[in-house]
DNA sequence: TCATGTGAGTTCCATTTTGGAACCTAGATA
DNA sequence: TATCTAGGTTCCAAAATGGAACTCACATGA
């Protein structure tokens, strides 16, 4: 009976443990945010979340190489490198803001949301649902039903 | 200028720093998951998820610390408890529909998924969906836009 | 009575990760 | 020539995690 371990998860049939294995680890699914928000370069990043220049790093070479962040020349001699986001990255959005609205809720604190997710036409607040495409119907853990496929 | 640390994330302002501080640990994520789909006890959740049992000890601590999960006998002499999601952890529910979803797209496997979100009573697979409620409009990147609020 | 088993942890030590600071590199600027 | 800038890397200490064994309270069986 093999232990699990952290580095096994990219294999797992769960998806949820896959999510994990790339964003689960300290400081960077913050640091996915960040470039989503438009912070793209190194320094940049670094002064805005003030983790260590050697942290950044690694996470930054781990989504590139999880196909979430690109490495992108923005300017020869000498060359320097922003990291954009790929879509993967973009559809990880409503995700976030889902995960946003519930910390609201759960998990409150008197100091103000430093972002909001606006609708880009009409510049106005959103509200995330999670609903099911097929019926139409809200998600909430009452409607759904966890069905175990294996073991 | 002071440095960031893990342990200041509960007080941040961002929602997503403040989800990260409770549920971006390694591991901590796929524990809760487990009690969400009815694994309850400690040693089942150490067997399943095979990871240390003085890590599994501290994480169930932090979740029922924050909230989101709740420790309740089961039987007396020896008195013995059960880790019960709280209403907190059941919301996290579509959060976590709505990660497997782009898990599926974005992290593709070859293996099977081990849990499928059935609709309750159709007991009809659901394919989760993030929409604003305010317009029924789905939410993707390209629909919202992130507004900074400060600094 | 004694040995064995069970569930839920805790303790100890080795290995990995992270934190903190300084250093490096290629050019730009003064 | 000296200093600055952006984007790293290197080094060492501190903290977190992995692995295994141990504890505790009771139950069970011989």
């Amino acid at each position: 009976m093999r232990r699990m371990k952290w580095t096994d998860l990219p294999n797992e049939g769960c998806s949820v443990a896959r999510t994990m294995s790339v964003l689960g680890d300290r400081w960077t699914l913050l640091i996915l945010r960040d470039t989503l928000f438009g912070i793209r370069r190194f320094d940049d990043i670094q002064k805005r979340l003030k983790i260590t220049r050697h942290v950044l790093s690694d996470r930054l070479k781990r989504l590139e190489s999880h196909g979430l962040l690109e490495r992108k020349p923005y300017q020869e001699r000498p060359v320097r490198y922003e990291y954009h986001p790929t879509q993967a990255a973009r559809d990880f959005v409503p995700v976030m803001q889902a995960m946003t609205a519930w910390a609201q809720t759960h998990l409150p604190t008197e100091k103000p949301e430093p972002y909001r997710f606006l609708d880009r036409e009409t510049r106005q607040p959103t509200d995330p649902k999670v609903i099911d495409a097929n019926t139409g119907a809200e998600i909430t853990s009452k409607s759904i039903w966890v069905e175990t496929t294996r073991r």
